[in-house]
DNA sequence: TGTATATCGATAAAGATATATCGATATAAC
DNA sequence: GTTATATCGATATATCTTTATCGATATACA
């Protein structure tokens, strides 16, 4: 089970570098010049990519194209990920709107409410078995959250994205991050009243 | 200028700490609870609470009480913080009128968008100034984010929640914590990916 | 052709974070 | 009172992450 987990602070790391990437016009770029744009430091850059593509070239750098293709695909970027949304609340109803997760090749399939605009909660099995969804995003109150998760697993979900303040209890195989709003501005709060 | 930072591992874990402490029912309570209701290392726990808080006693554990106290006011919990939010697209909403801010003592004091429901953007250095506004929370589409991101500078902000995908620059002292909901998610599909 | 320079990749060092171990101590049970 | 046990705090070790250093190389230019 992870818990907001910071593993593998690259992978993080690298929707980053897309972003910028897919923005840059010329057909080749150096580590330099990423690290600059975005603030970080250039060894980390050139780390991070030496992990994941082809080497670069001395004075010439990477070629964007084929560095984006190679950024993509280590993130999966390149298969089509499902998932589900139960909650819609302002935040469920959000996050079903967003429309920056066709960037990463994730579509959300059905969304799950007790009010009946939605999806029943009866039919988040068979729904999730028929599209064989990965993903579960949780935007219920915290009294709901547990029992959301529980059906999530036994559809056969492999990871969470829990909003809730809740801490799930999931199986040792299922993956959980949480996601909490309150949270995460606290800590930004906390750094800032440390300076 | 911090761009999504894993510093201080630590200040994530507090608010979690606080949040199960507050559901927890006895006079004293040990790490080794807190741990395993929460799925983390004891010594973990220990090492967290003994740089935050006074001892606790072996055998019996830590004051719930006094424990709470203690890591509220080390997140800054005791006193009240101000924000202001730019963007009222549905995400904007959502936090706006978002509960679990007052948990963590945030008080959202105004909500601009150039839509005429909400405050004029003409206003806001008037108005971050009038209240001492400290936290300001950007969900404008990407091409308004670096002029918000510029307004807040320049109204006396210093910290920014930025849920656009731009890479905002800000000067040196300015705090910047990206919460993009596409690339924190792609991480989790990532982590599920490599399972 | 030779020299200067931007950049790479590799290795090493430093820093941050998490886990393991162990003696000390407060309570409880005998 | 003695012994057993849960728990603490401290110290040590391991792992993960970032930053520094440096020789090698591809291009540009004199």
């Amino acid at each position: 089970m992870l818990q907001n987990g910071n593993y593998e602070a690259i992978f993080s790391r690298i929707p980053i570098y897309i972003e910028y990437l897919k923005t840059y016009e010329e057909e080749y770029i150096s580590a330099t010049i990423i690290a600059n744009s975005l603030g970080l430091g250039e060894v980390q850059v050139r780390k991070d990519l030496a992990k994941i593509s082809f080497g670069g070239k001395p004075k010439i750098g990477y070629e964007v194209k084929s560095l984006l293709d190679d950024l993509s695909s280590y993130m999966g970027f390149d298969k089509l990920t499902k998932a589900v949304i139960v909650g819609m609340g302002r935040l469920g109803e959000a996050l079903f709107h967003y429309l920056g997760f066709d960037r990463i090749n994730l579509k959300i399939v059905a969304a799950f409410d007790v009010c009946d605009k939605y999806n029943s909660l009866d039919e988040f099995k068979s729904i999730c078995e028929k599209h064989n969804v990965k993903i579960g995003i949780i935007t219920v109150p915290e009294e709901s959250a547990q029992a959301t998760a529980d059906l999530m697993v036994s559809s056969g979900i492999k990871a969470i994205w829990n909003f809730s303040s809740s801490s799930l209890k999931v199986p040792n195989n299922i993956l959980v991050k949480n996601e909490n709003m309150a949270n995460s501005l606290s800590v930004l709060i906390r750094l800032m009243n440390n300076l």
